[in-house]
This record gives structure tokens, C-alpha cells and sequence, in this order.
DNA sequence: GTCTATATTAGGATAGAC
DNA sequence: GTCTATCCTAATATAGAC
């Protein structure tokens, strides 16, 4: 599809994206359902009445927040799974990265869990739109690598009999969970806002050679 | 309080407790702000104005079943770790608890991790209320235990040096996050909701030992 | 493209009969 | 204690001027 006009002005380009930034913030801070329209154009700096022009409706918007968030999480999820690092690096890079991530946005964790359960068939429309495949070969595109690397080490010895499966999603329990608990988490252990910070900066240090550990044969 | 009346009979119970019921049915899958009044009533066989009399709003009702469900986590997972069994036998029950009751309720880890972050005001509040205790000497109620355990091992060199803290998230996100993100769960690895219990019940039987692997020296 | 003003509906809450 | 009927605000959405 060919754009005729000469390219829409950076006032617009701007407009648009303000009030996605802010619908950004505000679904992830509420939630959809909790959301309000008037809160987004009062953080974009726009009309209510704008929102409508740009996005139709509240369920657009919000869809597109939400492929917006997932985007985020998990193409570089993917991409560092399906890179040809060994597999004791991906671990490291995985973890830095989702607390690099978490640490900067508190409430995408929360938000993100809420929302996939409260909708469950925009994660797998985001799928079937982004990769035109059928989800299951999706899921092997993810598994084999890993499947194949952790053989690897079992054959040689350095690793236990771990199915690809178990091994991934006990990794990205362990870096999300205390993000998405923060609230739990400060309570149990008695923490304030910089008391978690230092909590997570050190699970983040630790929590590589903690996973490596639990899967050594 | 003394009650004068001989006791409320059997038909009032029965339908405060019927509204309690359906408002935890719908709340934990909707969520506070998609949950609607109406969809409570019916639930429950009612009348939307009977809700009020009993709870006077929605705000209240729906604390009241965030308490409700807040106990119904934190209570059992407080007895665990503050009984006298051994430090594994603990982490035995615990993800043995921890399956049993979210395989029952699919979207309460969703619904629980979702509202504290939106209300973050009523854990603090109702720890308050339940144990009349400052939050930190609550915190060490939970913690102290644990660390003596934990140091018992160290010194017996059966154990790496690990704080109390850390060894407590991680347990907990092994058990919680898989449930809380299930439909991700579900997409990435290709499961359908038979291949996801099958899954999850494999797990069950491997996560003690695996939690424990990873704290070995 | 952006605003003001307004339509419309949904949803929480209350009054009052029984 | 339970219902029907109604109120009232909040919130999405649209019309129409600029």
C-alpha cells in the first residue's frame, strides 16, 4: 500500500504516538477495564474527543496497548532463546534483561498477566497475525534450540535430564514473579521501595548461577 | 457483641453467604473494575438490591472478597513455614499446597497479583487488622524460622549460603508464576488445557527437587 | 486535525412496596 | 429480607464548529 501523500507532518506522527504513549501508561497502570478516556487525553494533552478520531474506541486502544506490550516482552524473549548462544550465556542474558526491563516499568507484569487471562484470545490473534504459522510450530520454533542444546549437555554430562519445557518456564518464573509480586513481596519481607530495589538488584547478580545450579545432573 | 436475636436462621445465612460466594466467582475472574453488580445478582439468584443491603457497595463487597481470597492464600502458606517440620519437608508441602489450591482456581493468581498492585492499600490493611502487629515483626515471624533453618544447613554444609529472603521468592515463583501466566504458558509451549494439567502435574511431582538442587553447596 | 458541546448508555445506588 | 421501579452519575461515543 502506497502512501500518495507526501507523508503525514510530525504534528500528527506526534499526536498519534503521544496518545498511544499515553493509553500505554494509563492500561498499564489500570488495567483496561479500570481505565478512563478522559484520563488518557488529560495525559496525552488532548481531547477526549481525539482519542476517537485516531483510535474509533476504547477496545481498539486498548488492543493496541496490549500487541504494543507483548511486542515488547516477548520478541526479545524469542530472540534471545532462538540466538546460537550457548546455553549458559542465554540464561545470564535472559535474566538481565527482564530485570532491566521490570525494574524500569513496576506495573507491566501485572497488567500483562491480568490482561491474557481477561482476554484470552488476543495473545493468540497477536500470534497468528505476527507469524502466520500454526501455534504449535510457533512453540517448537522457541523449544527446538533449547531442546537440542540442553541434549547437548545432558550427553556430556553437565546437565540433568530436564525437559526444554520445565527448564523455561522455571527461568522466566524466577526473573518475573517477584516483579509482578511486588506489593506481596515488600509485605512478607518487611521491604520499602528502595529495600526491594536492592532485593532485586542482588537477585538479579544472583539468580543465573541459582538456575544453572538447580539443573546441574 | 451479644446477639439477642436466637441467631439468624438458616435463610439469611444461606443468602449473605450465596452473594459471597457468586461475588467471589465473579470478581476473581472479571477483576474489581471489569466485575459488574449485575453479574454478581444473577449468579448468585438475586436481586441487584439485595447486594447492597447486605454490602452497601461495590468498594466493600469487593474488599470483602479480596480479604477473603487473601487469607485463603496467605494463611495456609504462614502455617506451612512457620511449623517445625524440616526445611525440605517444608518446601514438599508448600509446592504440594500451592498446586493443589491453584489447580482448583485458575484465575486467582491472576486476580490476586492484579488487584494488589491497582489497590496496593489493602494488604498493609488487612495485615494490619488480622495481626495488630507492626509489618516488619510480622515479616520476621515468617523469616526467622526459616533463616535458622537455613543457617542449621549451611553450618552442616548440606546447603550454599543463601538468605532466607531469596530462598523464599524463588520457592514461590516456581509455584505461583506458572499458574498466574498460564495462557502464555499455554501459547509458547503449544498445550491445550489437557496438555497444560498434564504439565503442571508433572511439575508438581519435580519442583521440590529441583528447588532443592539449586541450594545445594 | 482539534476543539466544544451533546447524545446515549451503562452501571452503581436508593426509595418504597410487600 | 426481598423485590420492582427509579434515580443519578460517570463514561463512551458522536456531531458539528473551527
Amino acid at each position: 500500500m502506497v502512501k500518495t501523500e507526501p507523508a503525514r507532518d510530525a504534528r500528527d506522527r506526534d499526536t498519534e504516538q503521544r496518545i498511544l504513549d499515553a493509553a500505554h501508561a494509563v492500561f498499564v497502570r489500570r488495567g483496561t477495564a479500570g481505565a478512563r478516556m478522559q484520563e488518557i487525553a488529560d495525559e496525552a494533552g488532548v481531547n477526549k474527543a481525539l482519542l476517537h478520531y485516531y483510535f474509533r474506541s476504547k477496545d481498539r486502544l486498548a488492543e493496541a496497548v496490549f500487541a504494543q506490550v507483548a511486542r515488547g516482552i516477548f520478541v526479545p524473549l524469542a530472540a534471545t532463546l532462538a540466538s546460537d548462544l550457548p546455553l549458559e550465556e542465554k540464561v545470564m542474558r535472559l535474566v538481565e534483561l527482564e530485570h532491566e526491563q521490570l525494574t524500569r516499568s513496576p506495573f507491566l507484569p501485572g497488567y500483562f498477566l491480568s490482561e491474557m487471562n481477561h482476554y484470552p484470545d488476543r495473545l493468540p490473534q497477536l500470534v497468528a497475525a505476527a507469524t502466520a504459522m500454526p501455534p504449535d510450530a510457533v512453540a517448537e520454533r522457541v523449544l527446538a534450540p533449547l531442546r537440542r542444546q540442553i541434549a547437548e549437555r545432558v550427553a556430556a554430562g553437565t546437565m540433568r535430564d530436564i525437559t526444554a519445557e520445565q527448564f523455561l518456564v522455571s527461568l522466566v518464573s524466577l526473573c518475573i514473579f517477584p516483579f509482578a509480586a511486588r506489593p506481596m513481596v515488600c509485605l512478607i519481607l518487611g521491604l520499602d521501595a528502595d529495600g526491594f530495589a536492592a532485593f532485586m538488584e542482588s537477585r538479579r547478580r544472583e539468580l543465573g548461577a541459582f538456575f544453572l545450579q538447580a539443573v546441574r545432573p
